[in-house]
RNA sequence: GGGGAGAUUCCAGAGUGGCUAAAUGGGGCAGACUGUAAAUCUGUUGGGCGACCUUCGGAGGUUCGAAUCCUUCUCUCCCCA
């Protein structure tokens, strides 16, 4: 099978340009795709390009992740979002590394390897580009008549919204367009990817290379993932869910990936694993069986788990799975070494009480939403303790408990849940 | 430079002197049901136990009383030159 035909039935090809198909069967070629380095790690988000590169590696071709330190300052028309801030050159270079460092969790970067992976980043080549330079060289090349004619752009100026766009903004797709140029020509490369939503991006870089080297330059999109509600794939409730541990933690990031619903599961488990059509075909037959066993959201939580995480980490969420959502009791929790405890409860919010607090008897709402910021205000703590929606130790509780010293585990801890899936740490010492 | 429209609670969007902490929808959160799902239903969504306090772009003013009227400032969008 080769390389579109994978993404095909994977869903993960939106559009390619014609040719694309031909040139990747007959050449090995070198191919791109653009990530900003906003931050010092990857969301999933990425991870649509990442095994884009990845399967593209896989069918022997070499794969070019380029980091966005010049475009990431402009920001995409496209996107709705807020206005860049200038990363220091310092920061970006940090970006750079860490997010390499994710990246090459996914592919090969050995250097023996001839289709071995390498990171560039656009700051190099834009940094010194002088601006009467890139109009005279670059500009020229590309009419304004085209520019506009971009969905992107056509919808800042008569959409619904007429958000008008600065100029800065309406540059953005020429300032792409010659990062394709720029690779096409140093590193030979002959196709970018992307998302649906960077058809028009990359289709300016294909045209000014072919205006203004006469090469040939292919594009392949995949589909925007979406989420079967139609909510933002990629976000919860606390915010995105990251590559780093530290911002992410594994036992969250292996959560995200079980509580996915039956449809999007489907969906994933093609484009975030690597495993084989069969298989999958394979483990949807068994979900059907047995839906309530979450066949496939297990497999799609292992699987990523243990690319980004690692096996240890793993087990840990897997254990730390258990003892939250199994039949956790008072006791049960109480059995735990002091260790696992804190293992399981490892990137769950965490809040520090002195023990004199409790030399005499702690109000539950003011533990809450006084001593702790588990609520914001009192009423709000008290609303959701009338609703039934609080535990203290895996045990409902209403507005009138009082929190005394016994209670603590371990003479330390006590575990606070906001309805069923929000755990609270509360460490006194 | 000229003219017009607008800025409301997380978002969208009603409200044009007291009955308005502010309709409705979305989103969020919780409860029931369940598979830690989806769908559905229910509750809740400024702070305070309460008397009350703080909110409708900013600042002043009119009034017994203003999100609503006036002045001024800031910002956004549209049209004309």
């Amino acid at each position: 099978m080769n390389f579109v035909q994978e993404l095909r039935w994977r869903g993960m090809l939106h559009d390619t340009m014609p040719g694309t198909e031909e040139i990747l069967q007959k050449e090995t070629i070198s191919a791109y795709v653009g990530i900003d380095p906003t931050a010092d790690s990857l969301h999933i988000g990425h991870l649509v390009g990442i095994m884009m590169l990845k399967h593209l590696q896989n069918a022997g071709h070499k794969p070019i992740v380029l980091i966005g330190g010049a475009t990431g300052m402009i920001g995409d028309p496209s996107g709705k979002s807020e206005e860049r801030n200038l990363l220091d050159e310092k920061t970006l270079r940090y970006n750079q590394e860490a997010i390499k460092k994710q990246v090459s969790k996914f592919l090969n970067f050995d250097s023996s390897v001839n289709n071995a992976a390498i990171v560039v980043n656009n700051y190099d080549w834009m940094k010194t580009f002088s601006f009467l330079d890139f109009i005279r060289d670059i500009g020229k090349h590309i009419t304004v008549n085209y520019m506009m004619s971009k969905d992107s752009v056509k919808k800042r100026l008569t959409g619904e919204t007429r958000d008008g766009m600065s100029f800065t903004e309406f540059t953005y797709q020429l300032v792409q367009g010659y990062d394709f140029l720029y690779l096409n020509q140093n590193y030979g490369c002959k196709l970018q990817m992307g998302g649906s939503d960077q058809w028009g991006n990359i289709t300016t870089g294909t045209e000014l290379i072919r205006r203004k080297t006469g090469g040939e330059a292919f594009a392949i999109t995949c589909p925007l993932i979406t989420k079967a509600d139609g909510g933002k794939f990629g976000k919860t409730e606390s915010g995105n869910i990251w590559l780093d541990p530290q911002r992410t933690s594994p036992y969250a990031f292996y959560q995200f990936w079980l509580n996915c619903s039956d449809d999007d599961s489907k969906k994933y488990i093609r484009i975030f694993t690597l495993l084989s059509e069969e298989e999958i075909i394979k483990l949807e037959r068994l979900h059907e069986e047995a839906p309530h066993t979450r066949v496939l959201q297990k497999r799609l939580a292992e699987e990523l788990t243990i690319t980004v995480h690692g096996y240890q980490e793993l087990e840990m969420a897997l254990e730390a799975s258990q003892i939250l959502f199994g039949k956790g009791t008072a006791e049960s929790l109480s059995k735990l070494s002091e260790e696992t405890l804190l293992s399981v409860f490892e990137g769950v919010p965490q809040c520090h009480l002195s023990p004199e607090e409790f030399n005499r008897e702690l109000n539950i709402v003011e533990l809450l939403a006084q001593k702790t910021d588990i609520f914001s205000s009192n009423g709000e703590a008290r609303r959701m303790l009338k609703d039934n929606g609080v535990s203290v130790n895996k045990t409902k509780v209403n507005d009138s408990f009082m929190i005394t010293k016994e209670m603590l585990i371990r003479d330390k801890y006590l575990i606070v849940q906001k309805g069923k899936k929000n755990y609270y740490l509360v460490i006194v010492q």
